[in-house]
DNA sequence: GAATGGACACAAGAAGCCGC
DNA sequence: GCGGCTTCTTGTGTCCATTC
């Protein structure tokens, strides 16, 4: 239930582009691999000075999954801050104060105009590097670095706002379109078609989709097996039965999919490329879905979650409850990640309602 | 293809609110 | 004041897009 806050977490679109002309992202082509090995550097040389063995070092960044890579850039951005007030590592260990050097970090990396979400990683990454040291939490957050952290945090909430989102019929009948003509269709606008429809039915990320076991269960219909990795790591398993439209169905169009394949590629993996003989990789598939989502005239070339957010508010707008939604959607039961982030039903209908008396 | 950056997500704890 | 509920903040993490 304590879940309400986090739509105030992200950054909004339209900062994006303000953020590009006033403050360009340092990306120096020459230190950009530097930065990262920098920051390992110091992150391990800390944990050795504590004694910690390399295989010690090793887990510990092994508890990070995709994380760890943010974590080591931003603490070589703080190393090279570190040196440019030239101070050496061993002063590191010595500092008794690490709120004060955390709120002079941030302070300059506000005075050198980088974004706010930039300020709140470096933050993150420095107070991480501090608790590994095994400093006390209150030592590193403080009052002071908070009355700091205001700012940028506030840059980064996003604007609560009114934006359209594509149908989610107009897929369909794009889809329904090509139904009747499957053997047109090349490898990758099949494949993106699967996964479009796959991602429409069972709001699955791409990822999620493109890690899935697929299984016919000879009875007409298919179960995905896959795992939820973002937040915490559970397995999901998801069966399509038939709808009554087979153009648009998706178990028909899985079962194409596979009857595309010789009798011996049969048993490969789900998103096995025939023309390629290996499974396609995260970038293929993603290229893909846009493929198909620019075919079916989907204005914008928006990113792939949108369909998620397409097929949600289709839901909602035939009348889900938000009980349906969050069991659909797998999201935490008491949950309003849907109604901020996916329900994108503009309020025109309300206010016409509204505006009617008598 | 790897590094980088922005966006989205969730849990736990803190803070706020309200009726008694 | 106190307990129970709601809302907000913080820390941490993954997903997706872009850049070199």
């Amino acid at each position: 239930i304590h879940d309400t806050g986090r739509e105030q977490r992200s950054v909004s679109t339209r900062r994006k582009n303000e953020e590009i002309e006033k403050a360009p992202t340092p990306r120096k082509v020459d230190s950009r691999v530097d930065r990262g090995n920098r920051g390992e550097e110091l992150f391990r040389w800390v944990l050795g000075k504590r004694g910690f063995s390399n295989t010690a070092i090793q887990k510990v960044i092994g508890g990070w999954h995709t994380i760890w890579g943010r974590h080591r850039q931003r603490l070589g951005q703080f190393d090279e801050y570190w040196k440019s007030i030239g101070k050496s590592r061993e002063d590191l260990l010595i500092e008794s104060d690490p709120e004060t050097m955390i709120s002079n970090f941030i302070s300059q990396l506000q005075a050198d105009q980088t974004s706010d979400a930039n300020q709140a990683n470096c933050r993150t990454a420095i107070a991480m590097l501090f608790r590994a040291q095994g400093v006390p939490k209150d030592k590193i957050n403080g009052f002071a670095l908070q009355q700091i952290m205001k700012k940028p945090q506030a840059g980064m909430r996003q604007k609560i706002k009114e934006e359209p989102v594509w149908q989610y019929n107009d897929l369909l009948r794009y889809v329904n379109e090509k139904a009747t003509a499957k053997q047109d269709l090349s490898e990758n606008q099949y494949m993106g078609i699967v996964i479009a429809l796959i991602m429409g039915y069972s709001t699955l990320r791409l990822a999620e989709v493109h890690r899935s076991i697929v299984k016919d269960l000879k009875d007409g219909s298919w179960q995905i097996n896959t795992s939820m990795i973002k937040v915490h790591e559970t397995q999901v398993e998801i069966v399509f039965r038939p709808v009554q439209n087979p153009n648009v169905c998706p178990t028909e169009w899985i079962r194409g999919w596979y009857e595309r394949r010789t009798k011996k590629d049969k048993n490969k993996p789900f998103l096995w490329l025939i023309e390629k003989k290996r499974i396609a990789t995260y970038e293929e598939a993603s290229k893909a879905v846009h493929q198909i989502m620019a075919e079916a005239g989907i204005p914008d070339n928006p990113a792939v979650t949108s369909i998620r957010k397409s097929s949600m508010t289709k839901s909602i707008d035939q009348g889900a409850t938000k009980t349906q939604i969050n069991r659909a959607t797998r999201h935490k039961k008491g949950t309003d990640t849907v109604a901020h982030h996916y329900d994108k039903n503009l309020n025109d209908n309300l206010r016409q309602r509204l505006s009617e008396f008598e």
